[in-house]
DNA sequence: TGACATACCTCGACTCTCTAGGTATAATAT
DNA sequence: ATATTATACCTAGAGAGTCGAGGTATGTCA
């Protein structure tokens, strides 16, 4: 992680929905792609995602179907829902809301520094 | 907060210093100020804030004193170090990143729903 | 004089992510 | 053959950060 981790609260969520909002996918591969999409920035733990989709699963924003892989192993892929994508467009919004305020706020400090 | 609130955390510190970065202010005027200028996305509590400012003091980032209000009451104004500046320029860094490694996973989510 | 806004502070609860383990299978190297 | 590494999933407890709810005190206004 390139920036404070800290900073990841609240988005995790997102970004998984986001990701499962093109096509279904799992675990592994999740985390191997928020990797190389964001180049390198994030580096989702597993301790953070699997509970997290255990979450929406819960929740019914997404859903789960084993499938074997070419090489032979079971892989866990993750379905985003009708709810999923409602949830995912809700956080969609809140996140640019947010993303706003902050980018307004820091519009206002000391320019010398920019 | 009209945002979900767990996206302020890690960016608490960097507001606070973006705040200081323009003039001296203290703590009630921060939380004030952070509501208007980010059109009430931001409500940065007052358990929020006051913890931040003191251990940015104890780091070194701010220093504080106390002045006179012009009603008499006494107000304690903090002000932001080189050390602090320095600090705020890494978080602001930190926060451009971040938000663009989200802004590009966003980027490859369903288009339909933008 | 009572109510309210200002102005500061703290503690415990809560939420979210990470660390650090665990299990199991497939591929690769020795 | 066998050890190691990569893949693939999982969980419990720790730690970090924010919030809720409380406290204290002063100034203003009805």
């Amino acid at each position: 992680m390139k920036a404070d981790k800290s900073l990841l609260t609240g988005s995790a969520t997102l970004l998984v929905l986001s990701l499962l909002s093109r096509e279904d996918k799992y675990g592994y591969q999740m985390i191997a792609e928020l990797e190389a999409k964001s180049d390198h920035t994030f580096t989702m733990k597993e301790g953070t995602l699997y509970p997290i989709l255990h979450t929406l699963e819960k929740e019914g924003a997404v859903c789960s179907y084993e499938k074997a892989a070419p090489t032979g192993r079971t892989r866990k892929y993750y379905h985003i829902t009708k709810k999923g994508l409602r949830l995912l467009d809700t956080k969609k919004e809140e996140w640019t809301i947010f993303s706003q305020a902050v980018n307004a706020i820091l519009a206002g400090s000391d320019p010398a520094l920019a």
